[in-house]
DNA sequence: AACATTTGTTTCGTAATGCGGAACAACACT
DNA sequence: AGTGTTGTTCCGCATTACGAAACAAATGTT
């Protein structure tokens, strides 16, 4: 027996490929992507037709291979105008990238990643390279740490049942070591990095947020290694806890926290 | 008698609501929403609907308004990932940012507008706000007059005619202005704009490209108008077109300069 | 508090529309 | 020329989206 969702089934198929090609890592030749789906030919070649005349992708000419559309990446940074968080956070990001030479970033819960929706200053880090869209789990960033605090027993032990992926010798894929970890952070307000992702740098990060426990974001800070020290750890620490609470006050403590309209 | 295209009507429609989201500038509630794409209610509730299930949008939960999703903007920052042209511009901006202090930015073509993909540095101008995603009409803008200049006789005509927003007093919205500059922009390599979108700044672009009339992208440098003057100009737009030629090289001479997959 | 009004959600019969097998076209690569 | 690979078009069938209207819920008004 089907559930009989009210959703449009038709459309949910078409942006399937647009995830697909979110995904992918290369531009998909065509029958690649019918392939990957699991539909037949024809079905996606209507769907690509469907998504080249809205614009959202484009098929290189000589490749004749698909990929997203810059006209995509317009739509999918209207999330950047509505939201409050990214405007909220934008001056203390800029005042703390200035207090420390390292790469400060902001990133949003999306489904089980943290993605960075925006990224200042340049530590020489690889990671900040894509630096707006990059999507990382949750268990091997100090923003990730951030969110996995504000979650449920429940949660957490899903979310670290799949984080398998060791990027480092150092990455957290334990279960009780991650609890460990959170209950850290609950009682620091702050998350630490060290090496767990990226050989060669630390990351330190605070939630934004209106409510304490339940951060709609984090700042993060990443430095090369050379400079983590205890006595470091102190003085950044406060500063990047200050400026996700000044994000935090900007947001307003209400609901609001207007969005920001087209700029200026 | 309708053109029969082959793409899919209901989905087309569902992709006009992601359109209209990223247009305007607040989120929307569910009426406004309807009213502006003048489709019935039961219809436009579905494509909500749908796009809530595909993850794209979400609905704030006190106000019931509609807003774009953080999701979406990752499956359109697919666009980034995938870019031979962010990826060749990444190092030769930052090296720019480092020569200058100001706001360096990567423009690439949507529809009649830049579309602003990339910033490194930042100059102080409300113009770097939201900084990825941010689009401005061509002929208010430095990259846009790259362009401009690569383009047929008739875009330009059409392009200057829908043109007719003045930013400032200094915003060209004549077209034979507009040629008049087209053809200095073609014999210096590089664009410039004095105040023409934003007061108390000038900006200089060049354009990155395989073929010399035909740019792919522009690196455009921003500078608070107290650094203007003529020495300055020669020595300034040096350095741009000289970024813009590292990235075109980075680009490769031939159709491919690879896209950049995962990362790192 | 009762009424009026705006805003959001569900139902359901109809017909339009997306479906996909198969045939066709356009290239590569032997 | 031959053979495989990849991209595009046809067309009859049944599934799916359509939207008026009825319903529900929240907000504003007397």
């Amino acid at each position: 027996m089907k559930k009989a969702s009210t959703a449009m089934s038709s459309t949910l198929r078409c942006l399937k490929v647009l995830e697909l090609l979110a995904e992918e890592p290369f531009e998909l030749s065509f029958t690649d992507l019918a392939a990957k789906l699991e539909i037949p030919k024809a079905s996606a070649h209507r769907l690509c037709t469907t998504l080249i005349e809205a614009n959202l992708i484009v098929q290189e000419p000589v490749t004749r291979r698909y990929m997203l559309s810059s006209h995509a990446l317009w739509v999918g940074s209207g999330y950047l105008r509505h939201s409050p968080i990214y405007r909220a956070a934008f001056f203390p990001m800029q005042e703390l990238a200035r207090q420390v030479p390292g790469t400060v970033q902001l990133g949003v819960l999306d489904q089980d990643y943290v993605l960075f929706i925006h990224s200042v200053g340049y530590s020489g880090a690889p990671h900040a390279f894509a630096d707006v869209g990059l999507r990382r789990p949750l268990n091997a960033t100090a923003s990730g740490k951030i969110f996995l605090a504000g979650m449920s027993q429940e949660d957490v032990e899903r979310i670290m049942a799949k984080s398998a992926e060791k990027y480092t010798s150092s990455t957290i894929t334990s279960i009780v070591k991650m609890k460990q970890e959170i209950t850290q952070v609950r009682k620091m307000r702050y998350a630490r990095n060290v090496e767990e992702l990226l050989p060669g740098y630390w990351v330190l990060a605070a939630g934004v947020g209106r409510q304490e426990n339940s951060p709609a974001a984090a700042i993060s800070l990443t430095l090369p290694l050379g400079e983590f020290s205890p006595e470091n750890e102190i003085t950044i620490s406060a500063l990047v806890t200050d400026a996700a609470r000044k994000a935090s006050l900007q947001l307003g403590p209400n609901g609001a926290g207007r969005s920001m309209g087209t700029w200026p």
